[in-house]
DNA sequence: GTTGGCACTCTAGAGGTTGGAGTGCTATCT
DNA sequence: AGATAGCACTCCAACCTCTAGAGTGCCAAC
């Protein structure tokens, strides 16, 4: 890649690909774009493009669609992301404020992120492990059955029962929920883990047991991964775009079925770019079969890069807008950010 | 709808269509079902059958195809349910027994249900309505904000914030969740609700407030539609079925995505049908466009009839095979119920 | 490095044709 | 009266063939 415009070849073949789903040529290209130049120029650079697998032709004598490697030249080139207009802005405020709960948060934060890419919206739920706890609840339910309930600053709230061989003792129970709060509430759930370990210590030994078991359940439910969760909308979309990749839309769907997957790429891409506020796979860079034709753009929330408390992202087709929807994203992580509490 | 024999070509007809996705005709029906008779026979039927309006033809000179008034009678003729086979029964006990959480339960479900019926498979969290409470817990997170954890007999938990006007007191809300449980604890939502009004009289006039937001969270908590969710899974399966409908695999994951539709569909279907384990809408019959070519299949679970305390389901083209999918739905149901507690 | 010209390639779409499956009807048989 | 064989008719689906058009690559000229 040398020449300058080559590069707006490049952005010219991508947006006309994504706008018009065809393969485009030489002579459509000029005329849409006033790059200045004859077809026949044109058709050189084309060459040069295709012999460095930024392009390609579905055929001979047929346009030259991009390939992944070209998006990715394309995404690289996009420098400043457009902002949302300012009715759009008003809109999320007041969609995301009227939010009661952090379940309805999300619910209606995915809704949104769906409905302005018009594409497949994923969002996490905020990891246990990253989040600050704010209280550990612990509920009897039955004479020997406890119900830990785990609370962290950002609204989620965890479950897990605890099966005691002895009848619970109510004042004990008191003194260990006091206890374990004073110790961990408002930690993170690392240093909390590691504050854990301590509280035991404290009651007679007759009640360790016990203590240990409740402990230790605390202490699985914040480091696990099967406590996470994400929620999804938009694959209605899937079917609109249905009409050019009509084989692909059964793998994606399987794909978004297997959320541990997903949850997996969406932590790796953003741990890849540390440093960077979105960050894009396209095609095989997802390293999914099924994925081979889609593009992922993800963002943390809650947290500036490795501290982001949970990741939100949409799938589409490689052939995406990918100014807008980058945008999209990204200004829906800020807003996410902005409405939870911690 | 009188002759006899009439019934067994409806019901040969609908048989192979599901089979093989195309209309089908006189002859092939003689061939592949023993009737004893002549093609010439059946075109007689078949005429009679197409004035009834229970079959017809795309076009002149096609084989004939089931309507949903076919399907419909079709559906009602099955009488007896074939049970699953012992090794199937052995991998749900196995599946359902391991969960440890009324979320990885209805998860888990869900996913057996889609796999099984090989459809998309919807269920519906218990009813916070219908539930038996097990206990009310008021967890302070700041100074003046409470969060009120309701806890139901079947695993639910619930959460609401409530704000007050001024600092909360340890010890009032140690009384006041003690009097709540008192009052509610064990008892169905409706009745929990009566009851609930009465605990504010015994609290000094000073804390009213205070106490009458709590108890009118509640009261909201277990009347509100927003509670209802539904967990859903096997929507990779309509792709797998596009092949033959692929106009209709966008609406139906529109509908999909309306929660509310799906779960007033799901209500209205069995409480239209209070005496049957399972109900079933074929295509118009569910009153919804997007659902025109769709068929649902569903049943309560947690409880008889109008006992049920939720609802779970499976919805597929109308062109899909009754029989099994009916007896792994009501199978399911079955089983979902004996492993949720309460 | 750019351009015009030109021969070449390939596809999508438009007719045209045909075989086969299916129907309805009528006359006949039981 | 119901069942059947025969027959003429219909219509789709599949297969050809053909063509127009868009696009390319390359070469010679600017």
């Amino acid at each position: 890649m040398t020449s300058d415009r080559r590069l707006q070849v490049l952005g010219a073949i991508v947006q006309d690909y994504v706008r018009s789903r065809e393969p485009v040529g030489s002579r459509n290209l000029v005329d849409r774009h006033n790059l200045g130049v004859s077809p026949a120029t044109i058709r050189n650079d084309m060459a040069a493009l295709e012999d460095e697998g930024y392009i390609a032709q579905p055929h001979t004598s047929a346009g030259r669609i991009p390939t992944d490697k070209g998006y990715r030249m394309f995404v690289d080139q996009i420098s400043e992301v457009k902002p949302l207009s300012g009715p759009e802005r008003r809109a999320i405020t007041e969609l995301l404020g009227g939010a009661v709960d952090l379940d309805e948060l999300l619910e209606r934060t995915v809704r949104l992120l769906a409905h302005l890419t018009q594409q497949v919206a994923v969002v996490q739920y905020p990891s246990l492990r990253r989040s600050a706890l704010q209280h550990v609840e612990l509920v009897p339910t039955t004479p020997r059955r406890l119900m830990v309930v785990i609370i962290t600053s950002n609204g989620r709230v965890a479950q897990r029962i605890v099966e005691s061989t002895q009848d619970l003792d109510e004042v004990l129970l008191a003194e260990l929920r006091a206890r374990i709060n004073a110790e961990v509430a408002g930690l993170g759930a690392i240093k909390a883990r590691q504050r854990l370990g301590l509280v035991a210590e404290a009651f007679p030994p007759l009640d360790r047991p016990l203590i240990t078991a409740i402990v230790q359940t605390i202490d699985e439910t914040l480091s696990e991964d099967v406590e996470e969760r994400i929620v999804m909308a938009g694959t209605a979309n899937l079917a609109r775009s249905d009409l050019d990749f009509p084989r692909t839309i059964g793998p994606v769907l399987e794909a978004l079925e297997e959320q541990m997957v997903l949850l997996r790429l969406l932590t790796e891409m953003v741990d890849d770019t540390p440093d960077q506020p979105l960050a894009v796979r396209i095609g095989w860079e997802t390293h999914h079969e099924n994925l081979a034709e889609t593009a992922v753009i993800a963002s943390g929330y809650g947290g500036q890069g490795p501290q982001a408390v949970g990741q939100l992202g949409v799938l589409g087709p490689t052939r995406m807008d990918y100014p807008t929807t980058m945008a999209s994203v990204r200004a829906v992580a800020r807003y996410l950010s902005r409405f939870m509490n911690g």
